[in-house]
DNA sequence: AAAGCAAAAATTATCTATAACTTCGATCGA
DNA sequence: TCGATCGAAGTTATAGATAATTTTTGCTTT
């Protein structure tokens, strides 16, 4: 993944903590300290300041005037929630790409579909998963509808991550297969359909807590 | 409209420059120099840049490294890109608002239709369009959600004060007041059609261009 | 003239310094 | 002992200064 050593040192210090954040390396809730920052990326906290901004539009961080920005919070709500937004979007996105997708490109997702049915970790699915939804996405040339779909997928790693922190159990992802076999006949709109299904399916999973008790974890997996 | 006194100078001047941009004062494309923007509202640029920031993730200002900011350009491309952006997600908030709209909303939702019927002016119009479709989306209850809708009418605004700059007519809305007569029926799934074809509806008006020409200006009108 | 180049001016991006506000803890009084 | 108040430490927000880059301008050359 190209680290853009070009571009500015608040889209770095920007591109650093979504990281970090969707990965669940900082909890949600924890305060990130533009000193504290700043003094890990060598920086002031001026380019910081710029990098919270993004973070805040990107619904990963929230701040409070006067008192600072934390990483936000989330809960079942909004994990149905992104899954709705990203139903919508992405049958949007795919019933405009559908004209321009080549055999070329069908190839390329399923070869993606099939790295993430081998995966034998989260973080290497997700990044699968990832692949393919834009992969039959993106020709749909609306770049303001693709930049709200990745910040919503953005979110869905975080709650992925979140619920499946370490353990992962290799699948095979059927609906997949069965948007490309669709979208291979030209029936765009039952591609359509089940894409809009496949993302609004939420895995449940149950979880130890820090306290030993077992909570249900819930995600996006799709 | 409360101008906010106690939040942060970045998002006073965030509010300033997003309301000059859509209403036209600022040109698509003008470069936004953050000194002379701090001087203007007496400040130093730190906080002009944090605005900027917030404008580009609205979608209404575009920034190259080390080159600037400048207000975004769009097209007739954009425009349909936010209607339909627009219908996906104003269907779904619906959708989920409808068993929470009570007979008070719907009909506060009334008297903005009949405020937009009356409007003179296109600001005016778009206030009231904005109310109705406010107000009936708002119990939805996803924040998510309706952050994005709003990003999406300050870009449809846009769109229609540069078609509309100053001519207006007045004109009935039958599109809001069969979507309300469906939601007081409890037909959610109608008045959901409806409003998804009402948004998505392209006004087209005859504009003459600064050389004497004759253009089509295009807007949601809705 | 037109194109290319170079120095000057303007502008962006960052750093350091300062002021204002919050938070936290200790002390005091009921 | 509990609660409130005051003060110190920590943190955020803004200002002012500096370095680096881009844009402009004017000159030179063809």
């Amino acid at each position: 993944m190209a680290k853009g050593t070009d571009d500015t040192i608040a889209v770095r210090i920007g591109k650093a903590l979504a990281d970090r954040i969707i990965s669940g390396a900082i909890e949600p809730g924890a305060r990130l300290r533009q000193d504290h920052v700043a003094e890990e990326f060598n920086t002031s906290h001026v380019p910081v300041r710029e990098a919270f901004r993004r973070l805040e539009a990107q619904g990963l961080a929230v701040s409070e005037p006067r008192r600072g920005v934390r990483v936000a919070a989330f809960d079942l709500g909004e994990v149905k929630e992104v899954a709705e937004m990203r139903a919508a979007l992405e049958v949007l996105a795919l019933r405009h790409a559908a004209p321009h997708l080549t055999s070329a490109i069908l190839d390329q997702a399923e070869e993606a579909t099939k790295a993430g049915d081998k995966s034998r970790d989260v973080r290497s699915w997700e990044e699968a998963n990832r692949a393919f939804h834009r992969l039959i996405l993106a020709p749909c040339g609306m770049p303001r509808l693709l930049a709200t779909i990745d910040d919503l997928h953005a979110a869905s790693a975080r709650f992925l991550f979140a619920a499946w922190r370490s353990e992962w159990e290799t699948r095979t992802d059927q609906d997949h297969r069965a948007i490309l076999t669709a979208l291979r006949r030209g029936n765009t709109e039952s591609a359509a359909a089940t894409l809009g299904r496949h993302v609004q399916w939420i895995g449940r999973k149950p979880v130890r807590t820090a306290s030993g008790a077992t909570r249900e974890a819930f995600a996006i997996v799709g």
